[in-house]
DNA sequence: GTCTATAAGAAGATAGAC
DNA sequence: GTCTATCTTCTTATAGAC
């Protein structure tokens, strides 16, 4: 990897433990291999750092659009693959959709320096929420939408369905982002939760039509 | 209010707003109508005011534990009210427990500023996770088992059950503070999910065994 | 492109008068 | 308890040799 990059990558890393204004220019060079005045060289500031940094992400962001589908290539595809899911393959489906959130290692960088500069500029928080509540709940309720139609789950409320499904793993993510010891209990929750999301959404009868006239009557 | 306190409330809202490194001596000394140097007459150096913070943010998350209940004096009547809670009541607790979290001056502020310092101290981190996941999850599950138990819903994963309840509203809550103007569409996004979870989950008839029963011979 | 030396300025903290 | 003046240290950034 050339220095320029090298450079984005260090500064990555560490903005993403300590924030922007607790790493040095220094810090950044030293993990480089080379002195501060160098670095001056590739990047005007350290604010040029942190900008390019913020335009790789949103270039990465828009290249892995897909990543988070069962085939990242072609929309169609997971079309039909959805129309058919099991609760194993929905299981799955979640458990990679937060493992890669979590793990993947420019995504967690990224996503903890947000978290981290959010407050300093309105722009990150959008990008913030943009990525990992907004994109995903649009994504993953396309998906539901097309398993509603397609009888797999029931077809009322899809917005709050998804809202269900992706909630809990949006809230166990930020744990394990703070807490890394707590993943392992993390992933058994997030096994438990979809297969109990999977018992209520599943349209094997018409349970929740029923239960909502009951409760109107109810009320 | 005295100095001594006004240097700790205009300094917490200082952190929350920018976070620890970008608020200087001098800006909360202005805010408070002294100059830089008085301020060291009421607090040893910058590190012992954000101290003081911590340390009235656990007093006053342990004052306030009882907030987020519906008689936060009395566990007991809690209990009894929860035995016959109908769905607009539901309702009324997820958008107190919502609202609180985010109006409250403190707590709102705690919060904000714990989101952005929490990568920095791993207290820190923990504090925000007792405060916000653990205690929230903790206190709704020991109502839903009394609401199951006494047969208003369904027994079996009260565990999930409370996740799939808070969790959205967890979510919702980061929303809101990082994007104040989404404050009114999350609070129709939330009536939707308690009215959905309620239909879920409350036990009319014994679908969700059913369901279950089904779901194990499909597999 | 990298280095050493250094300028320029910011921010925390102290001294001592009032 | 608050102020002005000042010290000290840290950090960014530049100058100029190699």
């Amino acid at each position: 990897m050339d220095t320029k990059q090298r450079i984005l990558d260090e500064a990555l890393t560490l903005f993403s433990e300590k924030g922007y204004a607790n790493v040095y220019v220094a810090d950044i060079a030293e993990r480089v291999g080379i002195k501060a005045p160098s670095l001056y060289k590739h990047y005007k500031n350290k604010q040029a750092i942190f900008d390019a940094i913020i335009e790789e992400m949103n270039r990465r962001f828009l290249e892995e659009a897909g990543a988070l589908q069962i085939n990242g290539a072609d929309a169609g595809a997971d079309a039909e693959i959805y129309k058919h899911i099991s609760e194993e393959q929905l299981i799955t489906l979640g458990k990679n959709l937060f493992l890669y959130f979590l793990h993947d290692d420019y995504t967690g960088r990224f996503r903890k320096m947000l978290t981290i500069e959010q407050f300093h500029d309105k722009k990150l928080a959008a990008a913030y929420m943009k990525q990992y509540v907004d994109d995903p709940i649009s994504y993953q309720g396309m998906l539901f939408g097309l398993m509603a139609s397609s009888g797999v789950l029931q077809t009322e409320n899809v917005e709050i369905m998804t809202l269900h499904f992706y909630a809990p793993i949006y809230m166990l993510l930020t744990v394990c982002d703070r807490e890394p010891g707590r993943e392992k209990q993390a992933l058994k929750t997030l096994e438990a939760h979809i297969r109990q999301f999977n018992t209520l959404y599943s349209r094997e009868e018409k349970r929740v039509e029923e239960n909502k006239k009951k409760s109107r009557r109810k009320v």
